[in-house]
DNA sequence: CTTGACCCTCACGTAACGTGAGGCCCCAGT
DNA sequence: ACTGGGGCCTCACGTTACGTGAGGGTCAAG
């Protein structure tokens, strides 16, 4: 099935001149070019206009989008939960807008001047909406109300790029250890809350001037994923069997970014007391247990020697916000979840 | 109390630079520049910043919103109502596409190929959120559906145009006639639905192409609703003391869109068969009331007879989505909030 | 063949600021 | 009084992602 420019422009909503401008700055080619020169687009062009799509809804310059396409691509799957998640983050500050305003018009109804702070704050609000944090929650993360947390964060990008200046690769024991800190550092910086990771990566991919400020670029962030992946399979080894650990070589750290969603709903269904049994809960487990196989695979044996050396090595689960009540709660979920027939 | 553009500018979440610029084109303008030239804003400074806030996302051009501020203002009550329907909009929208998203990535999850129509759908969604209509709904909305009715309405505009060429008022009769065939024409076009009638109109207030090819300019539009207000005033004249008139002539139609997100709401708890009794409901119901008596006071005499104008008068509810089962509701939940100590 | 809808390339223009440059203002500390 | 740091001013070039025509070719149905 192929496309003329006008067919897509229609069905998705854009424009023929948007889609011209992507195919001129070489960020959707048309597979297909007919001999008078018409273009037709096939579904290969679709996926990659959904990528697009996404990553323009995160707020990325169309320069920025054609960066990130140019490596090895992302699952498909993973983009449409970063999607999600961001959306989620949208709902979310717009509900808090929402009752901004209400609270407000119940001032003016009443005849009330509105107090001059307070409106101010709802002018901000209204300004962040689709940006990250709520003044509230900025009052709650220890990035932004400790100078300390700062100044040491600070202090480890630059350990960071020096030890990549010097050629480090990840590797190195060095290497490793400055990606557990920083897994330290990301717990400390974010009170062990998960949803503020998201939203930190976020505007750090978003904001190229914040990007240039911290420090953390594209390939720093990178080899600090890389090196932390490298130094916890090296722990790993010590409990797997060489032919785990070929699997665990494949598949560790691919959805490095689909955990932290996961376990801030978890954690938001514990404070919410949802029992472990309720329908909720279970689609939870079942995620875990989706992401888990993804990496490990389906043989009990090797699950309980992955299991096992969580247990033993807490530098597996540092600043992952995943503490003994979640696990215990999400143990329960799956049990309830064996019980239902495969 | 007065702020520098920094102190504005850090309080708003803008920059100093938008703030800079809006002064150059005149949208806003300090109240006060101390003899360094330094720009000073007040309480009333902040009062305009928040409408152009609000008209901006509303995604009006700036160029729009210095024409829309330039008459007479709207009370900011009522800027603000419409920022809680655009909110209440935009979260439907966001949860429709999360929905979409959900779907499409349990199919990626199972190694499926999305189905490309299926596909498509949901980049059109991408693309249309925080636009107007989802595919679906436009489906289910006659002005798109039926040949007919745009065809209808459009002649409708042309004979207001004629009128208003002609040089009638909102008082002249035959004005009066045209805004009833308007009002009886936007339920025709909306299938009844009111929420749909608040995304026509904002849709007409935000795409100037539209306009332009709608011919429902924004005084025609003020025309057709302050003709309409003046043949209801005629109908009620009938029924009401002309102490009640002198009030009425001042109130009445002064909320006029306050009133759809309202009713659409009504409409929403009867589907989902909230009780009438439901917290929900009587939070509804005290709206409902409290709009009721912005243009009718507090004398239960003229509550009533303004109740016997529109039993007896169904133009007073033309094209207003408003029904018996509706009204019964209404009526219940404020039984229910009689009951409460004022 | 005609017509209407759609395609192509080219290229000027746009809206809402972003970013420096160069210089003045204000206030607190020494 | 001076200094330094933070903030203010105006001016002006630049940016991003298209929007809008112009001029002309293509395709399919009548």
């Amino acid at each position: 099935m192929l496309l003329t420019v006008g067919e897509l422009a229609r069905r998705c909503g854009l424009t023929v001149r948007t889609l011209h401008h992507y195919d001129t700055i070489g960020l959707l080619t048309p597979s297909v070019r007919s001999a008078a020169g018409y273009r037709h687009y096939d579904g290969a062009n679709i996926e990659r206009l959904h990528r697009i799509q996404a990553l323009r809804q995160l707020g990325l310059s169309l320069a920025d989008i054609g960066k990130a396409l140019s490596g090895p691509l992302q699952p498909l799957a993973e983009v449409v939960d970063r999607q999600i998640t961001q959306i989620d983050l949208e709902l979310a500050e717009g509900t808090r807008l929402r009752e901004r305003l209400v609270h407000l018009r119940g001032q003016l109804a009443n005849g009330q001047s509105p107090d001059l702070a307070d409106w101010l704050d709802t002018l901000e609000l209204m300004t962040m909406y689709e940006k990250y944090f709520s003044p509230e929650e900025l009052k709650t993360l220890p990035l932004h109300t400790n100078p300390d947390v700062l100044t040491d964060w600070s202090a480890l990008v630059s350990a960071v790029q020096s030890a990549m200046d010097r050629g480090a690769t990840p590797d190195d024991p060095d290497a490793q250890i400055l990606a557990q800190q920083w897994m330290t550092m990301v717990g400390r910086g974010t009170g062990g809350n998960p949803a503020f990771l998201m939203r930190l990566h976020a505007m750090n991919e978003n904001e190229p001037g914040l990007r240039e400020r911290s420090g953390i670029t594209r390939e720093l962030e990178q080899f600090v994923e890389q090196s932390l992946v490298a130094g916890r399979l090296a722990i790993f080894e010590r409990y797997l069997t060489p032919h785990d650990m070929q699997r665990m070589g494949e598949h560790y750290g691919r959805q490095m970014y689909a955990w932290p969603p996961l376990i801030a709903e978890l954690r938001q269904a514990i404070a919410d007391h949802v029992p472990a049994d309720d329908p909720h809960a279970q689609r939870l487990a079942s995620r875990w247990m989706e992401l888990f196989r993804a990496y490990a695979g389906d043989d009990p044996a090797t699950h309980a020697r992955i299991r096992q050396a969580y247990a033993r090595e807490p530098d597996l689960r540092s600043g992952s916000a995943v503490d003994d009540t979640l696990l215990d709660y999400v143990r329960q979920a799956v049990e309830g979840l064996a019980h239902t027939p495969h």
